[in-house]
DNA sequence: GTCTATAAATAGATAGAC
DNA sequence: GTCTATCTATTTATAGAC
């Protein structure tokens, strides 16, 4: 059976290797490529250690996806409440998706990876932590601003423009490596502060709903409820 | 050993069969999740056929990833080549990407997975293949127009800001599903047709480069030769 | 908390008949 | 081209000593 349910924060060392070793390997390979005894080995433990420390191998996936979750919503969290403009926050978010990408480099190829995993790793306790982010970026969007700015962008559709770029370059960067190795390209991408500072004029933009040409998007045949975001009844 | 290396396109049907099982349950569960087994069961063939058409599970793998990346490819290079307006060459390369994910299912789960994967199933021609996209969309937006947008947007932050979006609303679907059906929030998305035209006009944002308050991306120290992309030698 | 040895199940791959 | 039976290696997980 599992030690005391670490009420106290006393990781005791060994556990908190595990999980860093952990995260790297399910980063790396995924849950089914990811190795028990390449975990143990990397984090220089025994393998009948991890087992002492978490209940399965899923068990210890499930902790690192909450961790990492948990981390990204908190932080995005700490932007929503912060006295500022909704332009600033919008920002603040984009800012923070790198910055929690660039400290935890594990994140981003996790969440591509439990995306395409359609989420069979993920129960509804992992699912509401992953579901903090859009719905941040929602309240955010979607707050009164007290005055101009009528036109809210669509928080989902939003949600996918900025995260999906985000995650694409931080997770390509291995695999653009290669192809510029390769000689086929030169890919390199340009540096975090560059990538950052292009994301958050990219928001800039998706935000200007109502200027120029641009009119707001009309939904094509609304059928049933689709694509409503309710806030917990 | 393997068959007559299908030089007349005469798939045996039961190679088809084959093909079509091992992608879908290759997207499911990754390369390491999925199973000979399943892929067997799935396409109605016996599991001894599969290594009759394919040296290994990896082999097979190869096959799968070639033929998604192949036919992506050619799909934006056909665009490329027409005779329209930069602007259109890049509405229709946004539409050709969300059309060949609806056409293929499996092709945005198991794209993000490479990327991952950090490329450890990638060969060089189907790093190669891979490559044909984000090649075609900067051979779009570097070609000379013949007169004014003089401001050209980065090809592969451009990238990342299309492919990203469009792979992660694909790709994000079950998971959104079962988020919805859990009562956390509805996010079923728009409808295919909105969320085209919704990233379409994000295209065209993008291209906006020196419009408004704009101004062209400066590259804070640019060090080496970073983030250059030349074609071949 | 840590380690050795091992049980138990799975899955990739092949031999060989038809 | 297709199928049955099987070999072999790997891997999760545990029992039990220290």
């Amino acid at each position: 059976m599992a030690p005391r349910a670490r009420s106290p924060r006393v990781p005791s060392s060994s556990r908190a290797r595990i999980l860093a070793a952990a995260s790297a390997e399910f980063a790396a390979r995924g849950f089914d490529g990811a190795g028990v005894d390449r975990i143990a080995r990397q984090a220089v433990v025994n393998k009948a250690m991890i087992y002492y420390h978490f209940a399965s191998k899923a068990a210890l996936y499930r902790e690192v996806l909450r961790d990492m979750f948990c981390a990204a919503g908190e932080r995005v969290r700490a932007i929503a409440s912060r006295e500022i403009p909704r332009a600033a926050k919008v920002r603040e978010f984009v800012a923070a998706l790198a910055a929690e990408a660039e400290r935890r480099p594990h994140f981003p190829p996790i969440m591509l990876r439990e995306l395409a995993e359609q989420g069979r790793h993920l129960d509804p306790e992992t699912l509401r932590l992953m579901h903090v982010m859009p719905a941040t970026l929602r309240s955010i969007l979607r707050a009164p601003t007290g005055g101009r700015e009528a036109g809210v962008p669509d928080p989902f559709l939003t949600y996918c423009s900025l995260l999906g770029p985000v995650m694409f370059f931080f997770a390509s960067a291995p695999v653009r490596t290669r192809i510029t190795r390769l000689g086929l390209a030169q890919v390199d991408g340009p540096p975090l502060a560059d990538f950052v500072a292009y994301m958050q004029r990219t928001a800039m933009r998706l935000m200007a709903e109502g200027s120029g040409a641009a009119r707001p998007l009309r939904r094509a045949r609304s059928s049933r409820r689709r694509h409503a975001q309710r806030p917990r009844p």
